[in-house]
DNA sequence: AATAATATGTGGTTATAACCACGGAATGAG
DNA sequence: CTCATTCCGTGGTTATAACCACATATTATT
């Protein structure tokens, strides 16, 4: 019944998911469509692994205007930054639509009390391995955004695909729209460019698949 | 000798330090200017801490471009998230001026036959901790930049720094320059827009100080 | 296959940020 | 105090990305 399918879990056994719940450091929790789940300036010690629904990370600054910086997945953990340094949210949790929600009280789990328990390292480990995950995703993602043109912030996000797979020829996750969200442009702005780029001979492409093509003084791919 | 008062050593005693070192988990290494200390799609097991000198994260793009992505200061730790998930490099690790830097093993030292070493949870721990910071400053920086106007940016900087300070009064650690770049923008075009912003009430600031002013509607400060 | 729905490309307009240049304020050194 | 240097604001110009509108292409649905 609990997701030990998921990474959070790995290598923990059935057993030892009974035991972080017989100390009360996981605990199961539904919320309706709309409702908060973390509000902006709390602070929790409970980080959340989504079962079902959807979730929204979003956040309104001082002056009242809202910014949505996320959906959370299915399986998707949330918070875990937050709960781990103890510091109070900056942005608010809601549910989109009903979800299904799993806590675990990292603050509890990881206490000096259980240094000893088998599933405390594994947790640890785990935790670490999530965080630093996310770390990579948004150093990634933040060395795309950089450059101010459109045109740079391609080449950036492309060269480091196209070396991430050795290969010149790359297919990308996301279709034009989401290509432009991660990105963090205007998808009309970045078919515009594309196409640029396309009649200028830098690059190929059909759908989400792109050739990098070699202009002057390139270096090879490594 | 070795720097046990960096947090990656925090509550690991010297005689656990030599134990690490022992079993070859630790070296020292210096470099000349402009050495390259890791290249763009090297695979490592270890990261470093650079102990005297400066060192540029960088970034050159399939079409050569360079761009500086930071700069890592004296007690800082680099590339641990890339020895940490063994992925290739996507950036270059430069020495600017000669540089002393240690390097930590972690593939071996969080290996499995060290696992009952009384320095392996503790190293795990100080890990999870350096992660999770450096997430949560990623991520704060990324949904400051994720407006596309500096208006946008200034208001999420600054409503989120007084959130947490719970004040709106905030005094931050940037000069002009050092905003814009945080920010992303251009700093002339930082200083014209906040000028304006004054000019319309939203916000009075000298220096680095700043009042951020209500306006109508304007939820209190919680 | 026909139709609907969605995704993508493109032209034109406008807002705005980058860029450049410079003057004045603040800071620091002698 | 004087001079040099760095920091900050401001005006003007230009490049460019957002925005809007719409045509075409692709995909899904029946």
């Amino acid at each position: 019944m609990l997701p030990n399918t998921n990474p959070i879990f790995r290598d923990i056994g059935q057993e030892e998911v009974e035991e972080m719940r017989a100390c009360g450091g996981v605990r199961l929790s539904d919320y309706r469509k709309d409702e908060v789940i973390f509000h902006v300036g709390d602070v929790t010690s409970e980080f959340g692994v989504l079962l079902s629904g959807k979730i929204h990370i979003e956040n309104i600054d001082l002056w009242g205007n809202r910014m949505i910086l996320h959906n959370i997945a299915v399986g998707q953990a949330f918070a875990e930054t937050y709960a781990f340094c103890g510091v109070p949210l900056m942005v608010d949790v809601t549910a989109v639509e009903e979800s299904k929600v799993l806590f675990l009280n990292i603050g509890l789990l990881l206490a000096e009390k259980h240094r000893d328990r088998t599933w405390h390292p594994k947790l640890l480990y785990n935790l670490l391995l999530l965080s630093v995950h996310k770390n990579l995703a948004w150093s990634s993602r933040m060395f795309c955004i950089t450059p101010k043109q459109v045109r740079a912030r391609v080449m950036t996000y492309l060269s480091s695909e196209a070396i991430r797979r050795g290969s010149r020829t790359v297919t990308i996750p996301f279709d034009r729209q989401q290509m432009a969200d991660y990105l963090n442009v205007e998808r009309s702005a970045l078919s515009k460019e594309l196409g640029r780029m396309k009649k200028e001979g830098i690059l190929d492409y059909h759908k989400n698949t792109f050739q990098l093509l070699r202009g002057e003084g390139q270096e090879e791919l490594v």
